[in-house]
RNA sequence: GGGGUUGUAGGGUAGCCUGGACCAUCCUGCAGCGUUCGGGACGCUGUGACCUGAGUUCGAAUCUCAGCAACCCCA
């Protein structure tokens, strides 16, 4: 039903996100989800390559001052069952690797749904005085999940295949607070690179990470108004330090039980890029990101020998200040090309053929806006620099102009139903968690928290109580 | 958590209701050759499929059951 006048395979259009998002992710060759087990995708290296552009501006934020490291996917049973309120959240959903060959294992291994029960054990022998402290580490691992909900590309997986998670050690509570605090920073910085606009708030109380003091997470809003939870970072305070006895010594010579920290992003930020600002077309990749940031279009004609030697040239010299250039000359035509380009969301193409290089000049075509300029063939090295700037640029400020836009007040819990399709609800709240619950029972929405700063600050009345507060909650519809 | 729909080449489909003429239709893709090339080119030649298992039957893509997988809706 989507091809009018012509047969040809045509993407979804956008409006019908869950259709559009689903055929976009292998027509671009991202991944592809036909692996005959549920839950588990295959990244094509197109998509491969794309992750790991995201993933390293990931390390590159990390590494100024965490270390990363690689601990096992295996964990006994012993070590996962040790603490109660982590066991809870996770033991629906573990994998079990129960025999050896055809033997039965004498301890169950699980598949790590999460490192904290893998790394711990290993911390308690790392950490030994409070000159060893802070220590901050971080993988970037596959974890299994035996998720029960429908699975979603990138979104809800059984195996989550690039799950950064850092894990870091403090002498005191505060100083662990003020870790969380910093890694929710970089999370924004680090989001701020894919142009994708976020909100940190304070999860809460009965939707925290099992095992933690508090969970800090980061939303962001996809295209039909749910809320999409793209990183999280987690207060352990000394609850794992107790059950895996992580201790140190102090300056005056006594024990302490540290304090930690954890906190997680996974593939989900790739969805998050994609549904915010592919459109009609296909994909549209901040230029940082993107696997090809430049695609060359010979328009030929006859031998076009000139018209290729051009290309070759402007390709080289791309190449030299470091461009992920592509010169298409396989024999397809050239608007079959620009389709094939646009779909993969390369962000500048630029076009020469005869016509151009009369004038010595070529055609630049910003996938963004779509709008083409006719450029001089010399010094074109600039010019493309300078357009990735502004498309990020343009990325960024429209994707934040919808959230802005898509946070809407409301006083009453009546008000609350009709606007929840059209993105987030901003609502007093007393900070009782009763309240709070009779808030998601009557909008059948979800709380995502008290946002940090102004945002989560205003004077109103709970609208369950009637108690006067300062505290604004968010309720939206979440994946 | 509850409900619904579906499974036929790489992708999209026809056929299924009413079992046999189906070594399975059409479009797209893919491979080769030639002509082409400023927004999805054309011709010729080739390539490729009934989800898995059990059952009913003389006979199953078609009917029954189970499994696996996918999609949609509601909480």
């Amino acid at each position: 039903m989507r091809d009018n006048d012509n047969p040809r395979a045509k993407l979804p259009l956008k409006e019908e996100l869950s259709k559009w998002y689903n055929e976009l992710l292998w027509m671009a060759e991202v991944i592809d989800v036909r692996y005959p087990v549920k839950g588990l995708c295959a990244w094509y290296p197109f998509g491969f390559s794309l992750k790991s552009n995201v993933y390293n501006i990931l390390r590159e934020l990390l590494n100024v001052d965490h270390s990363e490291a690689l601990f096992p996917l295996l964990i006994p049973k012993s070590e996962f069952m040790k603490e109660a309120e982590h066991i809870k959240g996770f033991e629906d959903e573990v994998y079990w690797v129960t025999h050896g060959g055809t033997e039965p294992l004498e301890v169950p291994l699980a598949l790590r749904p999460t490192s904290e029960t893998a790394i711990y054990p290993m911390y308690r022998l790392w950490v030994r005085s409070h000159t060893d402290l802070p220590l901050l580490i971080y993988q970037i691992v596959n974890t299994f999940r035996y998720e029960t909900k429908h699975t979603r590309p990138l979104i809800r997986l059984r195996e989550i295949t690039s799950f950064k998670e850092a894990h870091t050690v403090h002498a005191s509570w505060d100083e662990a607070s003020l870790q969380v605090e910093a890694a929710t920073k970089m999370y924004q910085q680090f989001y701020h690179r894919l142009a994708v606009p976020t909100i940190v708030s304070k999860r809460p109380e009965w939707d925290k990470f099992p095992g933690a003091d508090y969970t800090m997470a980061v939303d962001t809003l996809m295209p039909d108004g749910r809320t999409l939870q793209i990183g999280t970072a987690h207060h352990l305070g000394t609850n794992f330090a107790k059950t895996f006895e992580i201790t140190y010594e102090d300056v005056d010579g006594s024990k302490q039980y540290v304090n930690q920290t954890c906190y997680g992003i996974s593939e989900r930020c790739i969805a998050a890029l994609i549904s915010l600002h592919g459109d009609n077309h296909g994909l549209v990749l901040p230029p940082e990101v993107a696997p090809v940031q430049v695609v060359i279009v010979p328009i030929i004609f006859g031998e076009g020998k000139e018209v290729l030697v051009a290309c070759k040239q402007v390709e080289t010299e791309l190449k030299a200040s470091g461009i992920r250039v592509k010169l298409d000359n396989s024999d397809e035509r050239p608007g079959a090309k620009y389709y094939k380009w646009e779909l993969k969301g390369v962000p500048i193409r630029i076009e020469i053929g005869p016509k151009d290089l009369q004038k010595n000049s070529c055609m630049v075509v910003r996938r963004d806006t779509m709008q083409k300029q006719s450029t001089p063939l010399l010094k074109l090295n600039p010019v493309v620099e300078d357009l990735f700037k502004k498309i990020h640029q343009h990325l960024l400020e429209s994707a934040k102009k919808h959230l802005d836009k898509s946070i809407i007040d409301c006083k009453t819990l009546e008000e609350v139903a009709g606007k929840l399709s059209l993105g987030i609800v901003r609502i007093s709240w007393c900070g009782e968690q009763p309240c709070g619950l009779e808030i998601e029972e009557a909008t059948g929405a979800n709380i995502l928290g008290v946002p940090v700063g102004n945002l989560g600050k205003m004077a109103g009345v709970c609208p369950v109580c009637g108690k006067s507060t300062m505290l604004k909650v968010l309720i939206a519809k979440t994946y």
